[in-house]
DNA sequence: GTGGTCTAGACCACG
DNA sequence: GTGGTCTAGACCACC
């Protein structure tokens, strides 16, 4: 697995694997049916706690990206469940876009920027 | 004060307030040297404990976006604040990002979204 | 056989066919006397590991709803099979009806539900 | 608060509480913008671990039951989240009444436990 | 083997 | 005071 931790970010690290693996869904490197890596493994490679790992893959499944089976693994299923709602999308772009504004760059800047990060979110698609 | 808070919102309370103010910046409703309302008024404005806007504004001071003067206010400073650094831009924008992909919005109209609120987040420029 | 499993439904797959075998026997689609298909050929008929499925018809054996015979196959036996107990029953039903109302639905509604569901898990009676 | 576990019931400790404050929001208890107990005093309250109490509001947040804010305590929030869709409100259905048909009441017999079970959902209504 | 639940106890963040 | 996160370690259920 590509998943990496950053102590300096702020988000919990439960938080930081969902959404790390939420990219790797978007960026189809984990697709349709793939079986993600079990609790433990991603424990052992993150020197994380079991637990930790559990919370972050039971918030994927109650968002609709996996599809835990008991004894069988977690594989990555094809409807997305419900979506953020067109609100709480708007306002995490905002908020990010807004502290662009504030490091002062300019919005042919921040375009390319969205650009770069768009056709990199969608590398192996 | 056009501030306004969500309860829904996952951002402490803090944090909402001081976006808030870092995005009247960024529009140009709050200029260099204006003066910003006293902790006790935003307090009793938004119904919300002293100590939390306190907070609020701890963190636009140290983030270098306004000039604490003891007995004179709180005013917008010029803005050579301190960047939060490349790397968390790009962690913020990109994870705003891969919800809209996740969403299924394709790459044109997450650029349509970008362009859009680029635009009424410069409005008063 | 007609079963069908639903990787999204939050019941173990075991208990997914125990409760279909019994939702056939209510409806009367397998009767007193009747063989079941050999755990083998539900096996491979649904794609689930033999373990699996010898577990809900074990399961079906402990509630008196089939009687298995050595080298005769499982069959269903006449009804005087072990019940839950009133209070089990009872709670089932509750969490059910809590749900309903809590997604707003009015007694008359949930009501007609419940005649409906009725009259179609008795088609075959 | 007028929870009760019961070490029998097949649900874990945490969907227990969960369904439980459900049934209290449902039948009326708890009402728009109360203060449920603290996580601590539920803890003391019934012996369960913090964070076993801690799941269960997380999962009441998570389907937009109630309102966390931080270092002030939960509230019943106004407008439900998501429902569970129409076809789960059926699944839970059909599998309480084909209990009850094996068990051999007669359809006049469940019609009158739904609607005793109904009233007593809704007393404070 | 897999994931799920629960405990005890620590430390942090928010108001 | 409140809730949030994380750990270590136990035991259970499923396949």
């Amino acid at each position: 697995m590509f998943l990496s931790l950053d102590a300096n970010d702020k988000r919990p690290i439960y938080q930081q694997i969902a959404d790390g693996i939420k990219a790797l869904i978007a960026r189809g490197d984990l697709r349709e049916g793939m079986v993600l890596p079990s609790v433990r493994q991603v424990s052992g490679d993150l020197g994380v706690n079991l637990n930790t790992i559990a919370v972050a893959y039971r918030q994927l499944q109650d968002e609709g990206f996996v599809t835990v089976r008991h004894g069988a693994g977690v594989t990555v299923s094809s409807r997305r469940g419900r979506q953020p709602g067109q609100e709480a999308l708007l306002k995490s772009l905002r908020t990010a876009l807004t502290e662009w504004i504030l490091a002062g760059f300019a919005d042919r800047e921040i375009a390319a920027a969205v650009r770069q990060e768009l056709s990199s979110a969608r590398q192996k698609r």
